[in-house]
DNA sequence: GAGCCCCTTCCTGTATACAGAAGGTGGGCA
DNA sequence: TGCCCACCTTCTGTATACAGGAAGGGGCTC
């Protein structure tokens, strides 16, 4: 039970902040995103709503909806807990997220964006250059997932933009869990460039392209290993048992 | 607010059934889709409480998650009601269904599904046309459901496939919404056993293609006329202002 | 010494009470 | 007669109480 995250909580109440669910779900998924909450971590009711200053009324209606946004498992009777994608649904998310963003992003170059909104990506792009330069992997993380969520916002397809904003989570989730120790960072210089230029450009499968080739090597920077289960144990100890 | 709706609940709770959250919630999408509850129709946590026995605490538990399902508009300090999509978002659910059913069953047919699958799915195609020809439109339209739902359960990819049967929830929604008067039913011939026939044979890019098409058509077939604006109502009264 | 069972404790499921917001309705006023 | 304001009804937001289920620990038995 991280000590500093009650601690930010409380600080960030005692400011004044009028809380309700929407700003525990918020929290909750920011603390899940920096993994200040590791996956697996328990979630009582009770404790929230100390932590928050409110009743377990309110934190049950922010848990079941971060249950919904695939953010915590909840199963009855048993306390939520941090979500704990496996190597097999973590592939999944990542092929789904590719379809999804190509799209978008092909919608987007198809139908040209503004020169304002562009200028903004691109500046959140050298921002994420210029952290990851400086070695602050924090900010570089945001600006990276700044670039991702506006173009989920600036979706045509509202519907498609919308799956994307919880594909990108989930995403940020899994990379998080999965990330090889001896990296220090998921940067992946040039891909982000390379994804608005196609934008700039009208290239929709260019585009589209430049989204599949980052999330790609995206994945492939994770240790997706084969995964512990209780067949390999078999395969493991077969002719090892006196039968 | 429907009665026959009510009467059916409460037979089903005489039945002996045990009531909680998951089932309101099947209830509750199953009336939307069957139009027993029309877009706009009201749903106080009072009234559906009493409707199926049990406190406001369950339904609002089930309301929450309906709302995060797209089947409800839940706003603060007021009534929820159920969803009314516009045709915009009518547009754009379809195009995201086009994508994702797309990509499932291309995965489907280029895995290939195990022949008593395969039969399965044909069998609900059979039962679709016999319905249609004998005038049953409700059991048509079960029936086609089931095909569309089996395909999300199936699909190698869970997370598409949990995508994918929420967008297939909502198509249905907004079909029942902006089906024109005139038509009788929503039954495209061929569409089904076509998609069946690619599945079969392994073929990807032709699965792919029957989607869209099957989708297209069905889109085709709906109301979706420019929508009623204050802008329209500007344009129509130009010029016949006394300024 | 190891395994099993009971008990205790924690936590969730559900119902209910009270406060406050929203919207409709009626009366009063211009 | 038309408009506005105040009241009242209805409904949600939140807290709290009580009941039941799950998990962990200590003691007992083999």
């Amino acid at each position: 039970m991280s000590h500093s995250w009650k601690a930010g909580v409380e600080a960030a109440i005692r400011a004044g902040e009028r809380i309700s669910d929407p700003y525990i779900v918020e929290q909750v998924r920011q603390a899940v995103l920096s993994q200040r909450l590791p996956p697996g971590t328990r979630l009582p009711e009770v404790a929230l709503g100390e932590i928050f200053g409110v009743s377990r009324s309110v934190v049950r209606r922010a848990l079941t909806r971060l249950a919904a946004e695939h953010v915590i498992d909840q199963r009855p009777n048993q306390v939520a807990r941090v979500r704990s994608p496996s190597v097999e649904e973590t592939r999944e998310t990542f092929a789904a997220r590719r379809l999804v963003e190509g799209e978008v992003a092909a919608l987007l170059a198809g139908r040209g964006l503004q020169p304002g909104v562009l200028d903004e990506l691109e500046r959140e792009a050298q921002a994420e250059v210029e952290a990851h330069g400086r070695g602050d992997e924090t900010a570089r993380i945001a600006h990276s997932l700044a670039i991702h969520h506006r173009l989920a916002a600036l979706s045509p397809n509202r519907v498609l933009g919308a799956m994307l904003t919880d594909l990108v989570l989930r995403t940020s989730i899994v990379i998080a869990l999965y990330k090889r120790p001896t990296l220090a960072s998921c940067f992946l210089e040039g891909d982000h460039p390379r994804l608005l230029a196609a934008l700039a450009g009208g290239d929709a499968e260019g585009a589209r392209r430049a989204i599949e080739a980052h999330l790609a090597s995206l994945e492939a920077l994770l240790d997706l290993g084969p995964r512990e289960e209780e067949a390999d144990l078999r395969a493991i100890f077969a002719g090892v048992t006196t039968s």
